[in-house]
This record gives structure tokens, C-alpha cells and sequence, in this order.
DNA sequence: TTTGAAATTTTTATGGC
DNA sequence: GCCATAAAAATTTCAAA
């Protein structure tokens, strides 16, 4: 399913998701139908999850990233974290891992005291024992759409 | 700028980057010409970034995700090591932070003996003092483009 | 799976409010 | 800023290889 073409369509649509497909079929010689032909298996297959738009945080009043550590008590507490952090409009990211602390959540807002509010309302979820804050003073990068370099 | 209708057209972008002028602009109760025009605008302003796609890693062979933490013995290793990590194909975040370590890297790959060898290539890099690996076991929630919900 | 061409839909351009 | 229309361009459909 991802071959050397593919992967080449991929790149075209991680570049610009509304680019045209007779721009991309130019790019891998092949014709506009069987572009979107492509398109539509991968859309079908699950490959290709969503067409978004990268929005500059701070001209939407999104000035303040933070990381935090958080830490379970027990893990009988799992699921309704996850729930709540589901839901918390304010939470970016929220991984699962390794290691001395159980998840990193990536909190985007727009003040520290909005901060300290979502500070708080985490911390008094249930079974959180722990947490650890740190301030993000500069994004170096931030891609969304890895793509294996193997095939080339 | 960002009002209450271009909210909501980022709104709609941000579900599918991919959808009809004609359809935002029932949404929003506005002529497809004014829904283009305010579009155009968010994107010679900024605000609007980039059209992309996200993609399923484990289908494209990226079924391991880790978190690194990175400390610098010196400030002066800074750019280096920036230029390094921007240039990573398999770093796909970085911040660089307050607290007891300097960056936070996501690195996503497809096996642990790939995330070895990048492992040790930025243990390898100049000024790299200290590293802290965190497998990522379940990503709860993973969005892109935040967007303020005070204005609702 | 790919292609090419017709049918349909969308986008762009423009003039007026 | 917004709208409506017309022209241009794109996408979708479909028969055929």
C-alpha cells in the first residue's frame, strides 16, 4: 500500500492538504485520476486520518505552552484521568510512558494565570499524587506528520 | 481579526482542511466570496499557518514513539545543537524549557534498535550533558491546532 | 490500477452595494 | 466588508485497457 509513489503523494498533501491534485499527479507522472485514486485508498485504509490546518498560536491568544509531568497514585485511577483529560480544552498532547512519572500533558493557553487554574484543576483530579510543571520558552520544531525515509 | 465567524471557519478548516467554500459558508451564514476572502486573509495574516495531513505512524511504519529529555552543559552549545535536532528527520517536537532539563524531544521511529542509533547520536552531539528516554506506552490525545474558547 | 474525456462542482474574478 | 454572477479551473464519474 505505501510505496515510492504514495509516499511521494503524502509528502505533496503534508506540504499543502488543498493542493491540486493535477499539481501532485505533475510531481509523481501519474494521472489526475489515478491520484486521486491513491488518495481515496488511503483515506479508506486509514493512512491518511485528517486533512487540518497549523494555526499560529499566538495570533489566536495562545501565547503560553507549558509541559507537565503527572503522576498516578494507583493506576486504578486510569480511565477517568484520561477522561477528564480528554475532555480539558486546554490539552494538547497527553502521553502514557515510561519512567519515573506516568503521563506528559502539553498545556496551551493564553496567561500563567489561565495556567494556574489548569494547574489546579489537575492537580485535584482524583489519583494524582504528583506533578511537575515546566515552561516551554521556545518551540525549536514541531512537525505533525512523520514520514518514513527508508523508501527513498 | 480573529472574531467570533473566523473562529468558526478555523473551526471548520481545522475538522477537514480539505472542505468546500459552500460548505463553511452555510455554516457560518455567509457567501462563499466572503468566506474566501476572510480565508485569504487568516493566511497572508499568519494565522492560518499550513494546510497539512495527519497520518497513521503505525501504517507508515512508525509505531514507536519516544520522549527525551536533553541537558546542556553550556548555553554556547545552543545553535549547534538546535541546527541538529531541526535537521532529525525522526524528532518530530522540541522545546526547550524551564527546570531541571533543557529540551523536551518527541521522537518517533519504527523499531527500539532504530531509537538506539538516534539515541546515541544525540547523546553524541557537542554540549549534550545528560538524556532521559521515556517510551511513549499510549497516546491519550494528540490535536494541532488549538483554538480559544472564550470567545463562544 | 491506470487512463482520458465528459459531466458536474468548485474556485476565482469582477462590479456593485 | 459583503454579495451575486460569470468565467475559469478543478474534481468526479465512467467506460475501456
Amino acid at each position: 500500500m505505501i510505496d515510492r509513489i504514495n509516499l511521494d503523494i503524502l509528502r505533496c498533501l503534508r506540504e499543502n492538504a488543498r493542493c491540486k491534485a493535477s499539481d501532485i499527479s505533475h510531481k509523481v507522472n501519474l494521472s489526475v485520476s489515478a491520484v486521486i485514486e491513491r488518495i481515496r485508498r488511503m483515506e479508506a485504509a486509514g493512512i491518511i486520518r485528517q486533512y487540518t490546518v497549523l494555526i499560529d498560536p499566538k495570533q489566536v491568544g495562545n501565547d503560553l505552552t507549558a509541559l507537565m509531568e503527572v503522576s498516578l497514585e494507583h493506576p486504578k485511577y486510569y480511565d477517568d484521568l484520561v477522561d477528564m483529560i480528554r475532555r480539558h480544552p486546554n490539552v494538547a498532547e497527553c502521553h502514557y510512558l515510561t519512567g519515573e512519572f506516568d503521563f506528559l500533558l502539553k498545556i496551551i493557553t493564553d496567561s500563567s494565570a489561565s495556567l494556574e487554574q489548569i494547574h489546579r484543576t489537575i492537580k485535584s483530579i482524583p489519583g494524582v499524587s504528583a506533578t511537575k510543571t515546566h515552561f516551554v520558552l521556545k518551540t525549536i520544531k514541531d512537525e505533525v506528520a512523520m514520514l518514513p525515509d527508508h523508501l527513498d
